[in-house]
DNA sequence: TGCCAGGCCCTCTTTAGGGCCTT
């Protein structure tokens, strides 16, 4: 019997950026990446690097990471880890949690070492106000408390959050799969999903299943 | 000079405003 082949382009990776602030455009810089690979179900893959902006960053955003001046200035330099993490995105799609977010950075960083990436971004908080329209909220922390998703306990720091939005975008995957019969879920579909109004998902998904 | 994110999404909307979510 043929077994079934997975089909490569199932391949995302899940990443999380820790920053000095909300915005690049205001000169906010990454200080920590962390990422996964997500292949057939599992993680199959991981990265993660503090990396020295060059900057100090507020005293607000060492308590809220954990991650202080004195960590960053020991850390490798952003161009030096932005190369290895474009290396390991490859061109595979991409998922992060609000990840317009962490695309306006990663847009910024790779323009600053001139590098490009091919995969297109997902979100998985615009797909779990859809999936899970009835949790608290839709805080990462929150949703992975809601599906009782595996954590590490450790919350704002780069790898800990991809790995907990990894486990929330798998657990979406399982949840759709299961709610709508749909038995493979591209890539594409998720991403549609989340440009669906709320009120439409049920018909866009039992169309689809 | 002083200020400064930005996109999604709901509603007491659409000639707008404000909460959510990310650091």
């Amino acid at each position: 019997m043929k077994q079934r082949q997975h089909r490569p382009a199932d391949t995302v990776i899940v990443l999380d950026f820790e920053t000095s602030g909300l915005s690049p455009g205001m000169g906010d810089r990454v200080i920590e990446v962390g990422a996964v690979r997500v292949e057939a179900g599992s993680i199959t893959g991981r990265f993660q690097s503090l990396m020295n902006p060059g900057i100090r960053v507020s005293e607000f955003i060492e308590d809220y990471t954990g991650i202080t001046n004195r960590m960053l200035q020991a850390a490798p330099s952003c161009r030096t880890v932005m190369a290895g993490f474009a290396d390991f995105i490859n061109d595979h799609h991409l998922v992060a949690h609000n990840a317009s977010f962490d695309q306006r950075f990663l847009d910024a960083e790779c323009q600053r070492i001139r590098r490009r990436y091919a995969g297109a971004f997902a979100c998985s908080m615009l797909a779990a106000r859809r999936v899970y329209p009835d949790a608290p909220n839709h805080k990462l922390g929150t949703l992975v408390a809601y599906n009782r998703l595996p954590t590490s306990g450790t919350f704002h720091r780069a790898l800990a959050d991809a790995e907990m939005t990894a486990h929330l975008w798998l657990g979406m995957l399982r949840d759709i799969r299961e709610r709508y019969g749909i038995r493979h879920i591209a890539f594409s579909l998720m991403q549609e999903l989340t440009r669906v109004p709320k009120a439409a998902v049920g018909r866009f998904m039992r169309q689809r299943g």
